[in-house]
DNA sequence: TATTGTTATACTCTATAACTATA
DNA sequence: TATAGTTATAGAGTATAACAATA
């Protein structure tokens, strides 16, 4: 909401501001907001999903999409339902999400037999190699850069306190 | 991206799934994903909008709008583009927001007298008076209930290292 | 009657191009 | 010509209601 991927003044920088004589454009102060939470907490997501975007570019796919496939390939046998809710994505809108992997044949819907209602969701042998592969890139550049900026201790420690806030705040 | 505000099933739980007696309806696992940075950081960043909206609803405040009213109190003086590009909002998307703000009389746009094209932002007494209250309110009930959570070593920790992402990632 | 997958739809957020008025 | 604010517009992401097939 309040932070857009576009931040960074672009080249030739605004000069408007010359009382004086030729003041530096005199960046602005955030003051309070730095230690605001869910400020800082908004920016670092955007963060992390551009570096995500670009580590996994050449297999085209999203954050989201990379976590339906891992949810899928660990849970086999389970519905649209199932997936989509555990993910927090409404049945809805994971229909085109779905259409989309589908035509890419990354994983397919099977009709149950017990349920005729529900598509059991399964990865074609595509999907399988496509996130073998994209598991790699993310644990080679994504989480490796990752590693570098914190440090592993660190790292583990973050992921700890933001389960925490999902699971109890 | 993956997660969003409508996780947790409703009332009536879903029983499709009973092959021999009973069994319980067997929730999914999350495997690798809790490992993911990009896929607790987006869940708790949706925990965290969720409760500060909540906290500061009294005053018909958004994340979004709270940063303007705070940026704008720390940098009088300012226009329009430099208050937007610092928060990471696309100009055109500003003006909207603006307008919001201005019909409520929160804040005001002002032609500069130096350069006629800029529109210098500034706080009415309302909107200092609101922004007075939201900071109480975000102070006594969000960022209290983040202390309860965490400790306030772990959340001053937890945001230093936000911050290191933002910046550094 | 209730549930699964689906369609239609709407609202927010984000993004780009182009206009106007000023410089 | 370049910049500030604006308009128009398009695309994601998210949300709700309702329908067909099935239970």
């Amino acid at each position: 909401m309040t932070v857009s991927k576009a931040a960074g003044k672009s080249a030739g920088a605004t000069r408007a501001r010359r009382d004086a004589a030729d003041a530096p454009p005199e960046a602005l102060q955030l003051g309070e907001l730095s230690e605001h939470l869910g400020f800082v907490l908004k920016r670092a997501q955007l963060r992390v999903f551009e570096n995500f975007l670009r580590c996994v570019a050449s297999l085209q796919l999203t954050p989201a999409q990379f976590s339906v496939l891992l949810l899928v390939e660990k849970n086999p046998g389970r519905n649209q339902t199932e997936i989509a809710s555990t993910l927090g994505i409404l049945r809805p809108n994971f229909v085109a999400m779905l259409d989309n992997l589908e035509s890419r044949d990354l994983c397919a819907r099977i009709r149950s037999t017990n349920d005729r209602r529900s598509h059991i969701l399964v990865l074609t042998d595509k999907g399988k190699a496509v996130l073998t592969r994209a598991k790699k890139l993310v644990a080679s550049k994504h989480e490796a850069r990752l590693n570098d900026v914190l440090g592993t201790a660190n790292r583990e420690a973050l992921i700890a306190m933001l389960s925490k806030i999902a699971n109890e705040f």
